[in-house]
DNA sequence: GGATGTGAAGTTTTT
DNA sequence: CTTCACATCC
């Protein structure tokens, strides 16, 4: 692959600093223009810094900036790489550039361009909450008891079908058992609904939009044409419907630079496909592949554990980081006996840490495997006064106000969408119970019509109350009347008289007897609000549609980044959380044989991946590592003994001892 | 239509 | 040992 040496049209002189201060492979990785590209990035080696000055660098070499689109997985990742760009080149130019999750990207095609293959222009999108109430309504009405299949299960099963590019007529054809064709008939009830509601989930997002590029040619050749250079962030997560989304989309350029580590792909379970990074050298014939070993986070003890376990697993493109920083601290190993010990042990080293002056508690974390374990942790850094997060758990936009809250919203936008107004029909309850409900499904059902429209013909549905059919008109005339003002920058205005015309408050009062809950509930309200004033500040052209889809689509919220990164404390979260982030300080708790590898994953023949969240685990560590075990554990309700983790000796170099046993053997 | 009790299950989580 | 979802009763 030929160099691009300096031309006359030279980068911008920040650009070209930029360059001098990357490493030589950094710099191949950034440079190299034409034909697919396979970037490595190793943990801490530079990988943000690498896409944005290549973009910066393509910018230099005149590519124009509406030529540029870089994909990313995670809204966060999208507003950094955002952000950095339009440093390096300025708002103006970087504002050019299509920076986006596939998920937004998608959607955004689809409102433009989604008519060929059967998409509204006014569609809404349905989080995987919305998407549990649809499938729990087709399993209802397929009369299958939630115990013979669990919409959990329904909707991972329909999921990772979908992620294999799956028809339901393919899953039909691959059924074996009778649980699978309660699927795929699940599956079919919960397309109609969504189709009836006008709604997309998550996967059809994907999916839709790579149907419209196969089978659209002008659209496919727009698109290809127009973006010159391709790239994707966090490749190894990438699954099979976003791979062939890229494959169209870079197909007439064939300028696809891909960057991701496989040794960092810990998403398996919900889709994402590591065979899509270790086959990349033959899914795109010529690729070149760079490797960027050098690590700029973490000591050299740190990093020798790191490749310790890595090398363990036998699928992978080999690589071994190289610490930039040196020599440091030995990585500490601790097996004490309970998880009351551990994270007595934990809160006491951090209190002397910061203590002695040596480091500030936002320096520490404290990463878990489960989402039970940061309980005793919880309790020993209060015990000790000890400010900390707990990063993940229950999202703002998961509590029940805000859910309830959005139903309304998402109604006012989507009179049809039923699953919103099953919701919001009971919060506060206004005399339509379920036998009510019950009948104009079945009236909605036999007329071929939606909920909402049933709703408006109470007065023909048989056996209904007077009060239930009243109650039913009244609710759609409200919902019309506050549909007819069409917010746009008045939306958070908008929305408290929403608030009031449904009573909203009576809800909360309801369900919250306690005076403290009920006021921190209605805060949820509130900060709902402020959302949409910052959104209907900052939108371009804001209507309560694009707000629904900027909610929707970045779960991630704000105002827990604000505390996150604002308050000085320690962070307790699960290793799949701490992806991508770093600390000075790092304790990885509960390294035993069972939830480090998990049971389950161990069961499951899953343990590589288990591998990897344990090298995503060692290497968030910057200067201070420490991995504790326990010699029991409560579990269940039962204490059971113990064996440290099969991890705990491949860092160390050791073989287990005698009489130590694998989980599962 | 809402409150109270019983039973089963119990990795990881973003879009 | 919890928690959460469902069913039953008022």
């Amino acid at each position: 692959m030929p160099r691009p040496t300096t031309s006359k049209h030279a980068a911008a002189p920040s650009v070209s600093s930029l360059l001098a201060d990357l490493n030589p492979e950094q710099r191949d990785a950034v440079t190299t223009k034409g034909g697919p590209l396979l970037v490595l990035a190793g943990a801490g080696s530079g990988k943000t810094r690498v896409i944005t000055v290549r973009i910066a660098w393509l910018m230099g070499q005149r590519v124009a900036p509406r030529a540029l689109l870089a994909m990313t997985f995670t809204n966060k990742a999208a507003r950094e790489m955002k952000e950095r760009v339009a440093a390096l080149v300025g708002g103006d130019a970087a504002k050019e550039v299509t920076v986006g999750t596939f998920h937004a990207f998608c959607a955004k095609l689809l409102r433009l361009r989604g008519a060929p293959v059967g998409v509204p222009p006014n569609f809404a999108i349905c989080d995987s909450a919305d998407q549990q109430s649809a499938l729990k309504a087709a399993l209802r009405e397929l009369r299958v008891a939630e115990a013979k299949l669990s919409p959990g299960t329904l909707q991972s099963r329909i999921s990772l079908a979908k992620n294999r590019l799956l028809s339901r007529n393919d899953a039909l054809a691959l059924a074996k058992e009778p649980v699978d064709h309660l699927v795929v008939r699940a599956w079919q009830k919960y397309d109609e609904q969504l189709a009836r509601s006008r709604t997309l989930d998550f996967d059809d997002l994907l999916l839709k939009t790579l149907a419209l590029l196969r089978e659209h040619d002008a659209t496919r050749r727009e698109l290809s044409d127009r973006f010159q250079q391709v790239m994707v962030d966090e490749y190894q997560d990438t699954n099979r419907p976003q791979y062939e989304i890229v494959r169209e989309l870079a197909g007439r350029h064939q300028n696809l630079a891909v960057v991701g580590d496989d040794d960092q792909s810990i998403y398996g379970w919900r889709g994402a496909d590591v065979t899509k990074i270790l086959h990349f050298e033959r899914d795109f014939p010529g690729a070149k592949v760079v490797r960027l070993e050098t690590n700029y986070r973490s000591t050299v003890p740190i990093l020798d554990a790191a490749n310790r376990v890595i090398v363990n697993n036998p699928h992978r493109h080999g690589k071994t980081l190289r610490s930039a920083l040196g020599d440091g601290d030995a990585v500490v190993y601790k097996r004490v006996d309970d998880e009351m010990a551990e994270a007595e042990f934990v809160a006491r080293e951090i209190a002397d840490r910061v203590r002695g002056g040596q480091a500030s508690w936002r320096d520490h974390a404290a990463l878990v495997r489960t989402a039970t374990q940061p309980r005793a942790l919880e309790t020993a850094l209060r015990g000790r006064s000890i400010p900390y997060v707990l990063v993940g758990g229950m999202s703002f936009f998961d509590r029940k106000e805000v859910r309830d809250v959005l139903a309304y919203l998402r109604l006012v936008a989507n009179p049809d969408d039923e699953v919103s107004l099953l919701r919001a029909i009971h919060c506060p309850p206004r005399g339509v119970g379920q036998a009510t409900l019950d009948k104009a499904l079945a009236f909605a059902t036999s007329e071929g019509i939606t909920v909402g429209r049933a709703f408006d013909r109470a007065d023909a549905i048989a056996g209904l109350q007077a009060s239930a059919v009243h109650a039913m008109h009244e609710f759609r005339a409200k919902l019309h009347a506050l549909g007819a003002q069409a917010p746009g920058r008045d939306l958070a205005t908008w929305l408290h008289r929403l608030l009031k015309e449904v009573d909203y408050r009576a809800e909360v009062d309801r369900t919250y007897p306690d005076a403290k809950t009920r006021e921190e509930r209605w805060q949820g309200v509130e900060e709902l609000a402020n959302f949409a004033e910052n959104h209907a500040r900052r939108a371009e052209s804001p209507t309560l549609q694009s707000f629904l889809e900027a909610v929707t689509l970045s779960q991630d919220d704000e105002t827990q980044d604000d505390d996150e990164h604002g308050k000085d404390a320690v962070t307790v979260m699960t290793l799949h959380s701490a992806k991508g982030l770093e600390f000075p300080r790092v304790y990885l708790v509960g390294v035993e044989e069972g939830i480090l590898p998990h049971a389950r994953a161990v069961a499951e023949n899953t343990v590589e991946e288990e591998r990897r969240l344990m090298y995503v685990g060692i290497t968030r560590a910057q200067r201070h590592l420490t991995v504790l075990c326990v010699r029991s554990r409560a579990r269940y309700g039962q204490r059971g003994e113990c064996m440290p983790s099969r991890f705990m000796y491949e860092m160390r170099g050791e073989a287990p001892p005698k009489g130590w046993k694998a989980c599962g053997a």
